[in-house]
DNA sequence: CTCGAAAAAATGGTTGACCAATTTGGCGCT
DNA sequence: AGCGCCAAATTGGTCAACCATTTTTTCGAG
């Protein structure tokens, strides 16, 4: 996860092509500069460019026809509720993770309140998986499917989608400055004794504890991030 | 502009890996088969195939390394999140209201730390006009504006669409039981007070004040909506 | 038999050549 | 001068070979 060029570049170049729409004064209907400028002027290879315009061209932005060339789409999903990728382009991490700690202890409440027992049974396995992460990027998979098994476990299916809403834009994000010391997380990796403890209060059907636990846990991943503030 | 084939086939092959997930008992962390088994399993080229993971990959779903594979990422928007006015069908109102409860007063607890001057005077605004409404439907539009803006104050993007989520499933859930003894909201209607109440605590910049304020007046509307509990 | 190094195989990613569709320009005819 | 045809140029799309990374297998030494 910390070595994906190809997926870096391909977010720098949607953000690049984006700049050259709107300060190129192109309106719905304009043919954009051909792909082979369009590498020349943006020093960017042909295979990222098209990437970033198959993205644009998924999200509704442009329209591509061969021999014809590129064009600004008309005004659809570029304008309105906003897709989540480019939600994605303007949520800095740091709303990211306020965002994150408005919701998720709320949520640890819910869960505790509304937890059934096969919720709990489902939670105590995905934390079991976080600790038996070979590798970050396992571990970060696993801890997704721990705080979405904390969101299943409001048994509230608007919190879960908000949820997943939530975590679609936090994936999205860039954490590019993440320096990891190890391979994987070590065994006394703080998230793991935090997810025991919302862990427990869940179980006990503590809400409280375990919006506590969550505000804790979440506190501990936004001062690793950027330190305390 | 009709003839997009290329577009058609990767939105296909889109569809297709999603059933190859699903179908396939694929959990997060699972590693996919690889590229060259898929393009002869789903009969398409590698081509094809790669701007299909692309997308995926773009939207979360999965995530891919060289040498290592490519492994389904925690739950993605084809499982939780459903449609709008699927969810707005699958939602209680119980439900709705434990969410709205769960995220408006951590909004307005971020609200109270981020608002802007300008997003103050707007708060302001929105609560004038939220009594000067003349029938229920008014006062509801308005009261609408009224919680945007403590979401719009709240100086966070993530938030702001997460409340507009919220909020679209709210006006879509039937509230059909609601008998009004009046054309419009009485003078002293209790909802006017703790408008009152938000606003002022987010105007002086106390968060758990606003939090509790708008946990109150939340908790008013619920126990009005379900008698208390 | 075990271990470590090297080679081979497997994995996703990139590149340059070529292909398919469209536009442009040149030429000949009226 | 205008029109039509055709070749060349331009445009986005595809393909096979190759590249970079990782995993697995093989081989030789102790």
């Amino acid at each position: 996860m910390l070595t994906r060029p190809d997926q870096t570049d391909r977010d720098e170049a949607i953000a690049a092509l984006r700049v050259v729409i709107s300060d190129g004064g192109y309106v719905p209907g304009d043919r954009l500069p051909s792909e082979r400028e369009l590498i020349g002027s943006l020093g960017m290879t042909r295979n990222t460019l098209r990437k970033a315009l198959d993205a644009l061209e998924r999200d509704g932005e442009i329209w591509r026809h061969v021999g014809k060339g590129t064009f600004v789409a008309a005004h659809g999903a570029s304008t309105g509720s906003g897709s989540l990728s480019q939600l994605s382009q303007q949520v800095t991490p740091v709303q990211l993770m306020r965002a994150r700690l408005s919701l998720e202890p709320a949520m640890a409440r819910e869960a505790a309140l509304n937890a059934s027992d096969k919720a709990v049974i489902r939670l105590k396995q995905a934390r079991q998986k976080c600790r038996e992460s070979a590798t970050w990027d396992e571990y970060e998979a696993q801890d997704d499917s721990f705080h979405r098994a904390v969101a299943e476990a409001t048994d509230n299916v608007l919190l879960l989608s908000l949820f997943d809403q939530l975590n679609q834009v936090r994936r999205a994000v860039a954490w590019n400055n993440v320096v990891r010391k190890s391979k994987r997380p070590d065994p006394d990796h703080t998230s793991f004794k935090e997810h025991d403890e919302i862990l427990a209060a869940i179980e006990a059907r503590n809400p409280s504890a375990a919006h506590a636990a969550m505000r804790t846990h979440l506190g501990s991943v936004s001062a690793r991030l950027f330190g305390d503030y």
